[in-house]
DNA sequence: AACGGTTCCAACCGCCCGCTA
DNA sequence: ATAGCGGGCGGTTGGAACCGT
């Protein structure tokens, strides 16, 4: 079908923004909050396309936006994350917070891919770059990741039953889930279900329900990374492998799939 | 200081998807 | 069922900043 253009090209500017046009977006935004980005400009007094400032807000406007280098934990988790989801830039955005996607995608271009390149890994498949045994070396996982790889395998499955339900495309914006089964067994798949915060909270009140007290979660189980070399605090694992939720079996109800149909769009956390 | 090559990242472009009439 | 619209996404680009000679 045709599409008619997002805006009047030849009356907007174009490249950089200026001071002014960042204060005039900020104020208007202030005042009347995200939304509606085509009206936006000519509400604002901008001579700008909607796009144009809806990407400027986003990408290096936004309040809660975190500036400066990327820790190594954030490189692990944005490698882990890329090895699960691909190309995924919002979704991997999602789970780092105060990082937009587009500073994620340049990240990952001008860093990340060189990385991995340096250790002999390709960037674009997880995989060593001679790689031509990753089927032995997935066989040799342990057990650890063999239970997550079924757990895996339930999810997908009930991924599949719901989208078959409702009709849905299984790709697309979609997780394809069994690129972790491949890929990043460490990685927890509660990151497909739900917000941070959420998460965030969950965990904190099953450790104290466990514990009988308040701990504080170490930053890689923050994240989601309760399986990883990373964690420190090294219970929420303990607690959710060996404790009130198994991951094999029927024990997958700490994700909420026994209750509630699973939604991917739930990862979009913009 | 001047120059050329490289790196980095803000911004743009085109396409896709969901919603609505 | 279909067309149109708005918003969002991933890929790409242009130019500023940096670096080595």
């Amino acid at each position: 079908m045709g599409r008619s253009p997002c805006c009047e090209k030849a009356h907007t500017n174009k490249g950089a923004w200026t001071k002014e046009e960042d204060d005039r977006l900020i104020a208007y935004i202030r005042a009347h909050g995200e939304g509606c980005w085509r009206s936006l400009p000519k509400a604002a007094g901008l001579l700008r396309c909607g796009k144009s400032c809806r990407l400027r807000w986003i990408n290096y406007l936004r309040p809660d936006l975190k500036r400066g280098n990327f820790t190594e934990e954030e490189d692990e988790l944005i490698i882990k994350l890329h090895s699960l989801l691909g190309n995924k830039w919002s979704l991997i955005a999602g789970r780092l917070p105060g990082r937009t996607d587009n500073e994620i995608k340049n990240y990952w271009n001008t860093h990340i891919r060189r990385k991995l390149l340096s250790r002999g890994i390709d960037p674009s498949t997880h995989r060593p770059l001679n790689d031509t045994n990753s089927a032995q070396i997935n066989n040799n996982n342990n057990n650890q990741e063999a239970t997550t790889i079924s757990f895996a395998s339930s999810v997908k499955q009930e991924l599949d039953s719901n989208n078959q339900k409702e009709g849905k495309r299984s790709s697309g914006s979609g997780v394809v889930v069994e690129v972790t089964e491949e890929r990043c067994p460490d990685l927890n798949l509660e990151l497909t279900i739900s917000p941070p915060h959420q998460e965030a909270e969950d965990n904190q009140a099953l450790l104290m329900k466990h514990n009988g007290e308040r701990r504080s979660l170490c930053f890689a189980c923050s994240l989601g990374l309760q399986n990883s070399k990373d964690c420190s605090c090294g219970i929420v694992g303990s607690v959710i492998n060996g404790g009130t939720s198994s991951s094999s079996g029927s024990g997958y109800d700490f994700l909420g799939l026994k209750s509630a149909v699973l939604d991917y769009r739930s990862l979009e956390m913009k």
